[in-house]
DNA sequence: GAGGGATTTGACCAAATGGTCAAGATGCAA
DNA sequence: TTGCATCTTGACCATTTGGTCAAATCCCTC
C-alpha cells in the first residue's frame, strides 16, 4: 500500500527498532490515537499526546518529527487494519454469507475499535488531506474489485441487481456509523456498542435490513427470499 | 426545543434585530458554518470567520461574545432544519410513500447543505459537547414518537418487523454518509452529490435498498414485495 | 567500568490565537 | 444640523502551542 511517510527521523543502526524505540513508538500511537479521535488533529495538543504516553514533549519529539508526522503515523497504523475486512469477501463463497460475514466484522471493528473510526472519519470529513492519495489508488483499486464480485454474483443470479458501489457505502456507513455517532446512539438508546447485548442486537437489525436489501437472507435465520 | 444559549450579548431596543446587526450576523453564522464545517471547532479560527464574513476580528466579537458562541449559534441554526424532515413521517401515510419521502428529503439535505451534515457529525462525534441536552431531550422524544409510528405500521401488518431505532439509524447513517465522507466518495466514483445525476442515483439506490430491507417497495417502481 | 551513542528533559522561542479596550466612524431621530 | 447610540476597527495583551537546543542521564558494548 502507498504509505504516509513511513519511519520517523530517529536514527538507527539497519532495519530494526530497539527495544526502546519500539515501546515508545508503540505507547505514543496509542496515546495519539485517543487524542486525535477526541479532539481532531487541531484539538489535539502535542503535550496532551506525550503526557498519555508518559513522557515529555520533548522525548515524543524525538520519535517523530513533528505533529503532524505523529499524526500520519496515526492514520497510516489503523488503515489497513480498518480496510482489511473488505479484502475478506470471498467470491467463490455465498453472497448472504460473505456479505453478512463483512457486515459482522465492520461492527465487531467498531465496537472494538471505534478510535480508528473516528479518526478515519474525521480525516476524510477535512477533505482527507493526508490519505486522499491511498483512497484514489489502493481503496479504488479494492472497491473496484470487490465490486466486481457483486456484480458477478448478480450475473449468476445469486442476488438482486443492485449497485455494488452503493451496497458498499451503505455498509460501511451503517456499521461506523454505530461507531462514530455512539454518543448520540447513547442518549437516544441508552447503550452503544460497548454493550454485547446492543452489538448482537445492532448486528442482527443491520444485517437483515441489507441483506433482505439485496434480496438476500441468512438460511439460519429463516426461509429463501430470491 | 431546548436552544443553546439564545441571543447573543449585543444590546438592542426592545425585540427586534436592527437592519445592520440582521445582516451581520446572518454573514457571520454563513461564514462560521463553512469554517466549522471545514476544519472543526478546535481547527477554525475567529480571525478567518470575520474575514470570510467581511469584517475584522473585533467587530465579528461585537456580534458574538465569544468562539463558542458563534458556534452554539451555528450549531443552533442548522439543527432546526436538519432534524426537520423526520418530524414529516405522517403516520397515516403508507410506510413506502412515507419512507421514502423521508429518505428522499435527507438526501437532498445532504447534498444541498453537506457543510450542516459535516458540522453536526463533527459536533457529535466529539461527544456533543454543546448538544448533548438536546439529543437527550428533544431529540430523544422525536425518535421516539416517531419509532411508535413504524411500531403501529409493523402492527398492523403493513410492513416487515424491524426495531424502528435501528431503521432511523440505518437512514441517517446512510443519508449523511454522502455528504460527511463526499470527498472519499468522489475519490471512488468521480461524483458526489453536486452532480444531479449521482444524488438521484444515490437516492434510488438507497431507497430501493432500505424498502427492500423493511419488505417494501415502491408502486411506480415494480411488483409488491410484502 | 569506560567510552560513546541512544534517550530524556527543562528551558526557551516564535507564531498563532482568543479576547479586550479605547477611540473613531457611521447612521438615525428630533 | 446636532446629539447620541450603534457600529467598526487597530493596537494591544495573555495564553497556548509546536518546535529547538544544549545539557544531562541511561544503556549497551568492548
Amino acid at each position: 500500500m502507498a504509505d504516509l511517510g513511513g519511519q520517523a527521523q530517529a536514527s538507527f543502526k539497519s532495519g530494526g527498532l530497539s527495544r526502546i524505540q519500539e515501546k515508545n513508538r508503540s505507547l505514543i500511537l496509542e496515546a495519539a490515537l485517543g487524542e486525535f479521535s477526541m479532539k481532531g488533529f487541531s484539538g489535539a495538543t502535542v503535550e496532551r499526546i506525550a503526557a498519555d504516553a508518559g513522557m515529555s514533549k520533548s522525548n515524543l519529539l524525538y520519535y517523530f518529527s513533528s505533529k503532524e508526522a505523529i499524526y500520519n503515523a496515526t492514520l497510516a497504523h489503523i488503515l489497513e487494519v480498518w480496510l482489511a475486512p473488505l479484502k475478506t469477501l470471498n467470491p467463490d463463497g455465498e453472497p448472504a454469507q460473505e456479505l453478512a460475514a463483512y457486515i459482522r466484522q465492520k461492527i465487531e471493528m467498531s465496537a472494538r475499535f471505534p478510535e480508528a473510526s473516528r479518526l478515519f472519519a474525521n480525516e476524510v470529513m477535512q477533505g482527507a488531506p493526508q490519505i486522499l492519495p491511498i483512497l484514489q489508488t489502493d481503496l479504488k483499486r479494492l472497491v473496484a474489485e470487490k465490486s466486481q464480485v457483486i456484480e458477478d454474483w448478480i450475473a449468476a443470479g445469486k442476488m438482486r441487481s443492485v449497485d455494488p458501489v452503493h451496497l458498499i457505502f451503505t455498509i460501511w456507513a451503517t456499521t461506523q456509523h454505530y461507531a462514530d455517532f455512539s454518543v448520540q446512539i447513547k442518549a437516544l438508546t441508552g447503550k452503544d456498542l460497548s454493550d454485547a447485548d446492543f452489538q448482537a442486537e445492532t448486528e442482527a437489525a443491520v444485517t437483515t435490513l441489507i441483506l433482505n436489501g439485496v434480496g438476500l437472507s441468512l438460511p439460519a435465520e429463516g426461509g429463501s427470499a430470491a
